[in-house]
RNA sequence: GCGCGGUUAGCUCAGUGGUAGAGCACCUCCUUGACACGGAGGGGGUCACAGGUUCGAACCCUGUAUCGCGCACCA
């Protein structure tokens, strides 16, 4: 007996192995190596997160490319970090501090705040690293990389430098998006606008040269009047033109504003008058801009109004100011309506809330190598997978903005801009404040986390590992990050090393729950990936959700599906465990030497097949369809086919024994390799366990070791295996013919039987044994082609025509069946009529009606089935 | 509004012009010396809908519905 368990454990053998690998340094790259590289920078997690699914099968994919090539001979670099994630990381602890001390970051002052993130970094920033390690990952993690790293920073900072010295980089007050809750600016592509059911608020304006002359002006944001400078209708709008040039009273504070023409205004909408608030809004700000119109910025940073909205709103919240606002409108006799309205709001990623357009001071970069990084991918030169993410990013970059890059958060790269005391323009942009530097002091903001990271390709190499691995193989991401981070590395790429840092990017699947909803915390929806590892497996894991991974499409995760992995490597298991009973590895010849039988040789050109698939599938990046290929072969092919089809034959023992033990090693021992990058730890346990471990220290490992040969028998015509698998097929065909005969006459699975076979004459000669045990018969009578002299069940194959001898008068038999689908029929026809009787269908319930039609088709069934049976006899 | 993608079995999904597939779930049989996390067999589909091209369409074309995503937005 076998001393591997029955059921397969993994829990202790995907830790040991992982620990084996990291002790021996597997996963470190050499930039000294002769292998060719191969590289992968990981898209770095939030420090502050936690594994999640999206992360599994992010880095799922990224561990089965760096393994494939470490297998494949190259000297493979998968790079890991963490990235600072600006807004992310200092809202947390801010709120921690909050919680625990109830004061504010302002309370502690910068220096001591940042003491405190770096220690909360200390302590929580390596949970998804672990996280990583148990689910297998190969990074090298002695190059772990931090985008707060120290010479990480300064490369940041240098970046600034140099952009700014290029005149790309340059400060300006602008309309931005204004998050009053973090309370600083944002770029265009962290604010994400939301359909919002809200209200359409129509007002009445008077017109101040024409007392009793009121405008109906509509407005969604009514709180902001108070920053009203103007009132704008179209140039050619005749309603109006005889206003133009006048002006119109802002009921409060009270105020004369002009009214002005401009092209923006659509007449069709609402009423074709617009109220211009060139502080609140972007479009207002440029018509402002146009007609030289005052701002007045009627907000706090935090989103209250301030005392130029008048001391009845001064300090309120920007909702409720609009009911107030709408309250004091209505009480002046100046609300004509109140509509229902649904409008697209941009709401602020991380915080969500709508964000507030805000005219403010803010650093600003005009990308470089826009043209170069647009043509790079539309000319293929980076290759998107799948294909359709180039338009995408085709589009965003011939619309390209310029990027707002400074924050007003603390936690990050502070910008490298001195402003002397004694005249703050005077402006110094370095990576050091001048000598003098009690008489400058530094910009407060720091720069968006994306800064750091579009350099990261490279930014996290020194001198020889670029030399060696850069520009990287592959990057793996999210399609949700295309504009943040694929798009400006490109960019950067370009601009500061001359190269595009990648030659290609594949978009995983969104993963989603059963409903379609995003996973998310606060719907907790999302299973935590370690109980799943606990559960099945980190290889059950990677390989259940790599099966349902598609092509860059939203998939809905299903935990059976993990299951169905944890299953599979069980079934992997069982089979290595069999293969183990049958005793040690044969190394004694070559798979060649041995006397193969026609299933050898079928079940070895199938994994040929599997084998040229599934290195198709891997070059296309249809992940999803390698692993199916691996999964159908073993499961099928290999375990339901030739496992039992060899067993009686190992039983006999001899050189035919020997000849399948050999062919088992064959194809296990490549089968392992070309699973192992899918499922690592339970190949490197069965590579051992089962002997196939050569040599010395790594050599030992299934980690290194080369995939199998592509023609495993290169001594054996076309045809040869052809014609085996053409018999084998026709063998399998037969015994698939009998068990059908056996479950409509009843023969239980575990009950011999006798099979006549009139056999086809292509297929004389052919040994049958293997026939009778897959078809548990205890003999196979060959008869003639004229049939049994008594009556059987029977059914037509490639082999000939298979009969089953029963231990009945088939003749009464037949007559028994055509009784019974007699009294089916009858049934059939009760229900109907019934059906067609529409009094009965109106009346009833529709529960009624359908369990009426859940019977008719039950009868049905049954008789569909008889009717097979019966023309068997 | 413009663009992209999806719609196939109860569920999750494969399937690029030639007899509709897998796994799960369901029903029947089987604890046979690898595996019940298993084996054997079975039921279940108007391939969203409507047209068109073709000898032949889940697949190609046109339109519609619906879900999702991206972009742009009219206050």
């Amino acid at each position: 007996m076998s001393d591997i368990s029955k059921a397969y454990e993994p829990g202790a053998v995907e830790e040991r192995w992982y620990g084996e690998w990291i002790s021996q340094g597997c996963f470190a790259a050499d930039p000294a190596s002769g292998k060719p590289g191969f590289s992968i920078v990981i898209p770095p997690p939030n420090v502050t997160g936690v594994l999640t699914l999206g992360h599994v099968l992010n880095n799922t994919l990224q561990d089965i490319l760096a393994r494939r090539a470490r297998q494949t001979g190259h000297e493979v670099l998968w790079l890991p970090g963490t990235d600072h994630a600006g807004i992310a990381t200092q809202t947390v602890v801010e709120r921690q501090l909050r919680k625990e001390e109830g004061k504010t970051r302002r309370d502690l002052g910068r220096d001591e705040f940042l003491r405190r993130v770096w220690e909360w970094k200390e302590k929580h920033g390596g949970i998804i690293i672990k996280q990583l390690k148990r689910l297998g990952c190969s990074c090298d993690w002695d190059r772990e990389r931090f985008t707060m790293d120290e010479d990480y920073s300064r490369q940041v900072q240098e970046t600034f430098v140099r952009l700014h010295a290029q005149g790309l980089i340059y400060r300006g007050k602008r309309m931005v998006n204004w998050c009053p809750v973090s309370q600083t600016a944002l770029s265009d592509e962290e604010v994400v606008m939301k359909s919002t059911k809200g209200k359409l608020y129509v007002m009445r304006y008077e017109v101040a040269e024409e007392p009793g002359t009121f405008l109906e002006i509509a407005t969604t944001r009514p709180e902001t009047l108070m920053g009203d400078t103007a009132v704008a209708v179209h140039p050619e709008d005749p309603r109006y033109a005889h206003l133009i040039g006048r002006h119109a009273w802002r009921p409060f504070p009270r105020a004369m504003i002009p009214i002005v023409a401009d092209r923006h205004i659509d007449m069709a909408f609402g009423t074709g008058v617009l109220k211009v608030t060139p502080a609140h809004d972007k479009a207002d700000f440029e018509i402002g801009q146009r007609h030289g119109l005052e701002v007045i910025d009627v907000m706090n940073p935090d989103g209250t109004l301030n005392d130029l909205a008048g001391p009845e709103f001064s300090g309120m919240e920007r909702f409720a100011a609009r009911e107030a606002a709408v309250a004091r409108l209505e009480e002046m006799g100046l609300l004509a309506r109140i509509e229902d309205y649904e409008n697209n709001v941009g709401y602020s990623e991380r915080a969500d809330v709508p964000v507030e357009p805000r005219l403010s001071e803010q650093w600003f970069l005009r990308y470089p190598q826009v043209p170069a990084a647009l043509d790079a991918v539309v000319s293929g030169k980076i290759r998107f997978v799948p294909e359709r993410w180039a338009k995408i990013y085709e589009h965003w970059m011939t619309n390209i903005q310029d990027w707002c890059i400074s924050r007003q958060l603390w936690w990050g790269h502070r910008i490298p801009v001195w402003y002397r005391l004694d005249d703050s323009s005077v402006v110094h942009v370095g990576l050091d404040a001048p000598a003098d530097e009690d008489n400058w002091r530094q910009d407060e903001d720091v720069l968006d986390t994306w800064f750091s990271s579009w350099l990261w390709p490279f930014g996290t190499m020194d001198g020889p590992t670029r030399a060696k691995f850069y520009p990287t193989n592959d990057l793996v991401t999210g399609p949700d990050i295309i504009f943040f981070w694929v798009a400006r590395m490109i960019m950067a790429g370009l601009e500061f090393t001359g190269e595009t840092p990648f030659r290609n990017v594949f978009f995983t699947s969104i993963i989603r729950d059963l409903k379609g909803r995003k996973m998310s915390k606060s719907l907790g929806n999302s299973p935590d990936p370690l109980d799943l590892m606990a559960k099945y497996g980190a290889d059950g894991l990677r390989f259940g959700l790599m099966r349902i991974a598609p092509h860059g499409q939203d998939v809905r995760f299903d935990e059976n599906q993990i299951k169905e992995g944890r299953n599979f490597a069980n079934k992997l298991w069982n089979a290595a465990r069999f293969r183990e009973m049958q005793g040690p590895p044969l190394v004694v010849k070559p798979l060649a030497e041995h006397a193969l039988s026609p299933y050898s040789v079928a079940v070895i050109t199938a994994f040929d097949a599997m084998h040229a698939a599934y290195r198709q599938a891997l070059a296309d990046f249809h992940f999803h369809e390698a692993a199916t290929q691996l999964y159908d072969f073993f499961w099928s092919t290999y375990c339901d086919w030739y496992v039992e089809a060899s067993k009686a034959e190992l039983t006999a023992g001899g050189a035919s024994a020997d000849s399948v033990r050999a062919v088992m090693d064959h194809v296990l021992g490549g089968y392992l390799r070309l699973l192992h990058p899918f499922m690592p730890h339970i190949t490197e346990e069965l590579w051992d366990r089962l002997g196939f471990a050569a040599g010395e220290g790594r050599a030992r490992l299934i980690l290194f070791a080369s995939p199998p040969d592509e023609d495993s028998l290169p001594g054996i015509p076309a045809e040869e295996k052809a014609q085996a698998a053409n018999a084998v097929a026709a063998v399998y065909e037969a015994v698939r013919a009998v068990r059908v005969l056996r479950a409509e006459f009843k023969v239980p699975s575990n009950a011999e039987c006798v099979v006549h076979l009139a056999r086809h004459p292509d297929f004389a000669g052919f040994d049958l044994s293997v026939f009778r045990s897959l078809a548990r018969a205890t003999e196979i009578e060959e008869i003639g082609a004229s049939g049994p002299a008594r009556k059987m069940p029977h059914a037509l194959t490639p082999l000939g025509e298979v009969y089953l001898e029963l231990d009945i008068d088939v003749e009464a038999e037949r007559q028994r069946m055509l009784g019974e689908i007699g009294k089916i029929e009858a049934e059939i026809a009760k229900v109907e009529a019934k059906l067609a009787d529409t009094s009965f269908v109106q009346g009833a319930p529709p529960q009624v009606i359908e369990s009426f039609k859940t019977r008719g088709a039950d009868w049905r069934a049954k008789r569909a089935k008889l009717e097979t049976a019966l023309a068997a006899l």
